[in-house]
DNA sequence: GAAAAAAATGAACGGCGTTCAATTTTTTTG
DNA sequence: CAAAAAAATTGAACGCCGTTCATTTTTTTC
């Protein structure tokens, strides 16, 4: 690799690691391209030459936290396979204590808005998709004569209403759950919808 | 009432008109100042004199969003009486619709990102709360030996997982379900998730 | 080592929410 | 009704922001 290409994939790292910084301790709101350029000395216009716009560098600190909510799904799976309902039900938990313990970061995902006409790359719906697929496994368990595609719905279904839980439950300006609650009701909801599958 | 006060009401009443008209056809995010003080023809200045920014601004638009999903409950309780579980089937079938054909409007109830130290007027909080209560009415129906506390729980449980699926179905950009499929979930949710309660 | 290409720089631009000193209008006072 | 006080209106100006771009510096090519 010459001098400059590592000097540019550098300065990309620093900035995504600056960023995450910053989104993790005052919350992507408060991103300012001025502090992230101080954060990695380099100047204003260099993060310009490195990525379109600061909507893209917020992409790439958004896909390093979709990264570790797959590998924190991926070690609440555990033995999924031996018990699916519950396996889901500690999926439904694992994303909760990730949301709970990282919430400005994991805010980064859906509070920042992008301009409606920026596209987001492939990549980002791919992380989305990986996490599903967390979820269709033992569902597919469950429920052994679904079709694929109804497994999916499913686990949409799933995946989304656990999502509100715990979006809510984390403002406080809206009716959410308490937190002490959630879990308990996480179990509830994730059981209760599935005995209602019964298949 | 005198001259100054009424001219007063007016304009706040203007403002939150144009505000309503801009959220509703460009989003939340492009509601400008300057844009609104030509609407309603004051001075850029004069907003200033009425809220004490542009957040309190939207907040009052966020109410009126708040009384007409109200109202659409209302609507859609009907006889939940006679039937209290299909009932809150048609509740979160109300709340998605809203949110389908008012997308925008509904959006900024949850989109717009107040600082942090803002704090929320009581009337909002009161305005979500009073949402709850369309769904604590016949989720009292279905468990009648719940305590009060309980079925509060409850109520939050299932506004937020139907809040979850709505808001992630009309979100382009993340894994929700697609729009056809979210009447049958929202139903299998609701019916689910209670009869995994039945008392 | 000279020419060409690439990257780095920070001042400058346009747009934003908000403020404020100056002005006008309304209300109160005598 | 006039004069004084209070309130509202105004729009230029401030400070901050993301982004651009002419210029300078560094790296690569031959």
């Amino acid at each position: 690799m010459s001098k400059a290409t590592e000097r540019k994939a550098k300065l990309h790292a620093d900035l995504v690691d600056a960023a995450e910084t910053r989104i993790a301790s005052h919350g992507v709101a408060s991103l300012r391209a001025r502090d992230l350029a101080n954060d990695v000395g380099c100047s204003l216009g260099s993060i310009y030459n490195v990525f379109d716009d600061l909507h893209t560098l917020i992409l790439h600190a958004n896909m390093r936290t979709l990264d570790r909510i797959d590998k924190v799904m991926t070690d609440a799976a555990g033995d999924v396979e031996k018990d699916p309902l519950n396996g889901l039900v500690g999926l439904a938990w694992a994303y909760f204590d990730f949301a709970d313990s990282q919430t400005r970061t994991w805010r980064a995902l859906f509070d920042h808005a992008f301009p409606e006409d920026h596209e987001l790359p492939d990549w980002i719906y791919q992380g989305q998709v990986e996490l599903l697929q967390h979820i269709e496994q033992p569902l597919q368990q469950i429920l052994p004569d679904a079709q694929p595609e109804r497994v999916q719905l499913i686990a949409r279904t799933l995946f989304s209403s656990v999502h509100g839980i715990v979006e809510l439950s984390l403002d406080d300006r809206t009716v959410g759950l308490p937190k002490e609650a959630v879990r308990d009701q996480l179990r509830l909801l994730v059981c209760g919808f599935l005995a209602g599958y019964e298949n």
